[in-house]
Parts: C-alpha cells; sequence; structure tokens
DNA sequence: AACCCTTTGAAGAGA
DNA sequence: TCTCTTCAAAGGGTT
C-alpha cells in the first residue's frame, strides 16, 4: 500500500513535473456549472456549460425529463448536422487536471507532451468538417431515401444476421426468449470523447504504430485533456447533437435497455468492488489512492 | 466465443 | 443529492 503510494506519487512526478514557478498548484475552482462526477473522482465540464455561456445563444438543451413523452411524428430536423464549419463554440471553461500516470509505457516519440497538438486553428476560422457517420446524411431517418442503418443500431451479436428462424423447433416461451434476444440493440449515443476518440484512432495508430487499443486510448484521453476549449467544444457541441438526434429517433430508449448486455465475469466484478478499481494493463488492482488527489482538478475560469 | 483493458462522459441505480 | 456502476468504441490480449 505504502509502496505502491509512493510509487504512484514517484511516476506521477516524471510523468508529470509540476510547471516552472510551481509547487503552487492552482487551487481548484468551483465550477460555474454543476459537473458531472465520474467515479474515477474527475470532474468534468458539463457540456451543457456552452449554452449558457456562448456569446451566440444555441438552441436550449434538451430537456431530458420529456423524453418519454411521445413526440409528434416529424423528420428529425437534420439541418446543421451535416457540417459545422462556422459560428462560435461559446466558451467552455479551460480545464486543467492531471490525468493518472500512463499504465502502458508510451514510447518516446508518442510521448503525449511531444505529440499533443497545439491548437491550430486560427481564431475564428471554422472547424473541420465533421464526418462521424452517424451525423451524416439520411444516417438511420426512416424513410429516408438513404435508408441507412443509424449506427447505433446493431443486431446484438454484432454481426449483420439474421438466419431464418426454425420455429418448429422451438417452444413458445423459447421462441419469445430468442426473439427478444434478437431484437437489434439500439446503441448509446457517443459522448463528445467518444467522437474525439472515433475521429483522432487512426492518427494515433499511425504515429505510434500501435494497435492495442487500451493504450492508443491512454494516449487519447491526455490528447483531449491537452485540447483547448473551442477544440473540446467541438465535439460536446457534436455529442449534444448526437444525442438529440438519438432521443428523436428511439424516443423510448433508455440506457437501462442496455443494462446487463455486456456479462462481466462475476470473479473479476467481485475483485474490483473489493479492491475499489477495475484490474489494470499489469494485471493488478490499483489503490483508489494511486489518483493524484492533491493535483486534481483544477479548473481555471 | 466472450470478456478484459483503457479512456471520458452520460445516464441509471441505489443509499 | 451524492456516489457508484454500466456502457458507448476499438482491437489485441486473455480466459
Amino acid at each position: 500500500m505504502y509502496k505502491e503510494t509512493v510509487y504512484s506519487a514517484f511516476n506521477l512526478l516524471m510523468h508529470y513535473p509540476p510547471a516552472s514557478g510551481a509547487g503552487q498548484h492552482p487551487q481548484p475552482q468551483p465550477p460555474l456549472h454543476k459537473a458531472s462526477q465520474p467515479a474515477h473522482g474527475v470532474p468534468q465540464l458539463s457540456p451543457l456549460y456552452e449554452h449558457f455561456n456562448s456569446p451566440h445563444p444555441t438552441p436550449a438543451p434538451v430537456d431530458i425529463s420529456q423524453k418519454q413523452v411521445p413526440r409528434p411524428l416529424q423528420t428529425p430536423d437534420l439541418s446543421g448536422f451535416y457540417s459545422l464549419t462556422s459560428g462560435s463554440m461559446g466558451q467552455l471553461p479551460h480545464t486543467v487536471s492531471w490525468p493518472s500516470p500512463p499504465l502502458y509505457p508510451l514510447s518516446p516519440s508518442c510521448g503525449y507532451r511531444q505529440h499533443f497538438p497545439a491548437p491550430t486553428a486560427a481564431p475564428g476560422a471554422p472547424y473541420p468538417r465533421f464526418t462521424h457517420p452517424s451525423l451524416m446524411l439520411g444516417s438511420g431517418v426512416p424513410g429516408h431515401p438513404a435508408a441507412i442503418p443509424h449506427p447505433t443500431i446493431v443486431p446484438p451479436s454484432g454481426k449483420q444476421e439474421l438466419q431464418p428462424y426454425d420455429r418448429n423447433l422451438k417452444t413458445q416461451a423459447e421462441s419469445k426468449a430468442e426473439k427478444e434476444a434478437k431484437k437489434p440493440t439500439i446503441k448509446k449515443p457517443l459522448n463528445a470523447f467518444m467522437l474525439y476518440m472515433k475521429e483522432m484512432r487512426a492518427k494515433v495508430i499511425a504515429e505510434c504504430t500501435l494497435k492495442e487499443s487500451a493504450a492508443i486510448n491512454q494516449i487519447l484521453g491526455r490528447r483531449w485533456h491537452a485540447l483547448s476549449r473551442e477544440e473540446q467544444a467541438k465535439y460536446y457541441e457534436l455529442a449534444r447533437k448526437e444525442r438529440q438526434l438519438h432521443m428523436q429517433l428511439y424516443p423510448g430508449w433508455s440506457a437501462r435497455d442496455n443494462y446487463g448486455k455486456k456479462k462481466r465475469r462475476s470473479r473479476e466484478k467481485h475483485q474490483e468492488s473489493t479492491t475499489g478499481g477495475k484490474r489494470n494493463a499489469f494485471g493488478t488492482y490499483p489503490e483508489k489512492a494511486a489518483t493524484p488527489a492533491p493535483f486534481l482538478p483544477m479548473t481555471v475560469l
């Protein structure tokens, strides 16, 4: 315990030395908005922040309390879904946080500090065209000529199915269960970070010649933290539109619908609950204290 | 074959 | 209200 804590602190300092002039870390500031608080204790900015701080007001956020209310039948408004090439993204508070030390050793050429993209866009420059397929024309819109299913709809197997169903060999209960199991799964809409990962994964793979997703995701997580507020705002906005579109396409859907579809290995789960954390890349269970609490979080307004 | 690992964020469950 | 859990993607690794 002590040894691991010391190691973690050492590792942290090696990877994240305090900025010059420090020793004095900025004091955590209360966020303007209530921030969601993930399990690992790193408060995140509310994506809705932008709506309340944008100099050019954007449409009001969807009231999720209304999501079970039947909506009038209409074609979802997809205007603005093809590209987000103009307009102000508003102001997000600048976040400075200290991510946990990398569990996967990063090669020098892929060190997050060396390869983090500096914000290159000039102020007011248009954002690059967004290419996420779920936000492209006709994606999953019922009756749309393109008739391309929304990528959030997948068969339970994840494959394109379907074998002809032999009713004669099944009991009624079995057939009902099977029917239920074969019902296409509507996936959760992607959040801002997931959209960012989807866009940047190929680039990281090319840069770092890595294939293992766990390592790639660590790099992407650090790059995400290094993004400017404007860059992050772009993805928060896209994620908001994703959720909005998802709610329009599947008004009765709830994230609960997919709970339990991934079965976890019970022994592992038990271990997690008793050790307070998930198994890391080395197959060990990190202490919660390994999170650099004194340095977390720092929200600079 | 199915789950794990790893990341952040959204949302559900339960205290 | 707060904390914890689950699941979104991805693909090599593990069971």
